[in-house]
DNA sequence: TAAAAATACTCCATAGGTATTTTAT
DNA sequence: ATAAAATACCTATGGAGTATTTTTA
């Protein structure tokens, strides 16, 4: 899983629009469609009710914005750190 | 990011040679190698010690090692919690 | 000299963009 | 009819494997 996807997904969640995500995301919108239809794959549900506008997300997708935003925290947290180690190497954490 | 690195790295974490992990993640010794030049990359920082034999985690690698854990354990929690609430859409996390 | 990691080379699969089609209001 | 998402098409980038070269012990 890329963990762009997840940073995707969440920008979907707020805009509630391909489209208005796939700008923010700095992407095309069809390649932004497709990410969203990869992540959905790999998590093996659907996220997103396409079948209203604006669109919702489904109970998966509700569920899995929350822990989205886990991974991104440690994902950002993995870089900060390792930085903060190899300007400093004598810190401990 | 590919979350699939985090566990790459965490192999070699443990076994401490490029050619083991690369086997035991069913990987070749290139490919494998590759993939750990690529999350050194992204993280920005050298994370093996390659000048010695068995090779050794730099600082920035030790640190990443324990949040590696945490990514994988937050992606992992992703599936879960969104497969469950495939099956049983009533519940409530 | 022997074992291990990095690189070169090639090939294929995937990601992206633009254009178009489908779907929903 | 209009706006938005999905798909088709093509191109380009990245990832894999095998073979080879470097590097370390």
């Amino acid at each position: 899983m890329d963990t762009k996807w997840a940073e995707d997904f969440l920008s979907l969640a707020e805009t509630r629009s391909f489209t208005r995500a796939a700008s923010a995301r700095h992407s095309s919108q069809a390649a932004f469609s497709r990410r969203i239809q990869s992540l959905e794959s790999w998590v093996g549900a659907e996220l997103v009710d396409r079948s209203s506008s604006p669109l919702s997300l489904t109970p998966a997708g509700q569920s899995f914005r929350g822990v989205a935003v886990n991974i991104i925290r440690q994902v950002d947290m993995a870089r900060n750190i390792v930085r903060r180690r190899n300007e400093y190497p004598a810190h401990a954490a």
